[in-house]
DNA sequence: ATGCAGTATTCTGTATACCAAATTTATTCT
DNA sequence: AGAATAAATTTGGTATACAGAATACTGCAT
């Protein structure tokens, strides 16, 4: 397993990246023991950065503390993803309306038109990690064009957990099409200033997600109440 | 009934909470610099703890980084609360729903009585600490409800920002009437399975909400500096 | 073999001490 | 006074130590 630090920043936040992402991309599988030193030595710094950035791990719920042994991967938790896409289905409409009032500029426009681009270039090439990134971008591009702040943070966090299952939900045959149709259809009817009809599609989106992730994750459908 | 033990926590949660308090009740005024070294001796603690709950600090707002010259608490930020209150306005609801879907157990109906009758006394009593704990307790409580602990565990965060504003929210003429009419409005309804008509209480209570924070929170002129 | 008590080991949480770099404040020189 | 320089602060980081808790181990009595 490669951890390598990024440069910049504190080892704290370096730390806690390498971390994040060791984790997402499964390098650190589900139910894996990390102790401090362990950590420590591998990634080459002393323990104190090591302890702040799994206590940042532990309250965002990608590991799990047990009691003085240790902590372990979170394992992939069907809960917390319909908890996280009942979230979503409210606050990823919101966003796209909020930035329906925000004034859009060209330089913005383009931005839009890159993401969508570069999610079809990965869709079109079954590149899943370059659709994982550019979902990611996609949806970031909306929390960044509402102007809430509390948006983009809140779903920063979420998004961690999100990547962890987004591989099982892009397999789904013909997903990809599905998915990146959408986000250009939300781009091209936000830009045209109908934020109205781009977060109803954001919200048929985000249901879709759902459903796929159900099926596809967890190999069987919500219980719809 | 499960009864829960507190359980022993850490320095760095209760150096955490600590600070949150003090900052929340305004002991530790906005623009005050903080140093490590200060905070630790103040409490008793070591710089490794204080470190620690800072970084927390910072990645909920409520201090901000200063360069090597220590943190300074943040200053009440206007378009945070908008911000926060946009959030809400769909995430509440949401709560509400949720909450409709889950079995309400006769316990529950108990604690939400008991809340709402809080609220009341402390309306009745002019007691601003006792209505915005029993504001925090109400709205806490149907987050639990929703059995969504993404709900619950974002809005933790921003219940510190908003009890911070309470206050001068709250002492709007004849405001609280208002505020724990809906409360009570918001449990009736809940409780006699409309979950869709108490979701739209909940969303006018956050509208209100939203009116009344910025009119008096900032719709004039600061009085503090 | 099996069950169990007591011991050893492994870790975290916390404290202390120290250093380097950065940044502000004070002081000295021109 | 203004510029240059030294001193003081303060953080980020490392290393080390130690108590106490959870776990693993060991060996004795069955």
């Amino acid at each position: 397993m490669m951890l390598t630090l990024e440069p910049k920043k504190t080892l704290v936040e370096q730390t806690y990246n390498a971390l994040v992402d060791a984790i997402c991309i499964g390098a650190l599988a589900p139910g894996e023991r990390l102790t401090e030193d362990s950590l420590a030595a591998r990634l080459n710094v002393s323990r104190q950065p090591v302890n702040a950035a799994l206590a940042m791990l532990r309250a965002n719920q990608l590991v799990e503390a047990t009691g003085r042994r240790g902590v372990v991967v979170a394992p992939i938790d069907p809960t917390l993803f319909r908890s996280i896409y009942d979230f979503r289905g409210v606050v990823e409409p919101l966003a796209v309306e909020l930035a329906g009032r925000q004034t859009i500029t060209d330089e913005m426009r383009r931005e839009g038109d890159r993401i969508v681009a570069e999610g079809w270039r990965a869709a079109n090439g079954d590149d899943m990690l370059g659709m994982v990134r550019a979902d990611v971008e996609f949806h970031s591009f909306i929390y960044r064009l509402s102007g809430n702040s509390v948006i983009e943070n809140t779903m920063r966090i979420y998004w961690q957990h999100i990547r962890r299952a987004m591989v099982a939900i892009l397999s789904g045959e013909g997903y990809p099409n599905t998915v990146w149709s959408q986000h250009e259809a939300i781009i091209t009817t936000l830009m045209q200033g109908r934020a109205d009809d781009a977060a109803a599609i954001m919200r048929q989106h985000i249901l879709g997600g759902t459903a796929v992730m159900e099926l596809q994750a967890f190999g069987r459908p919500a219980t719809v109440g």
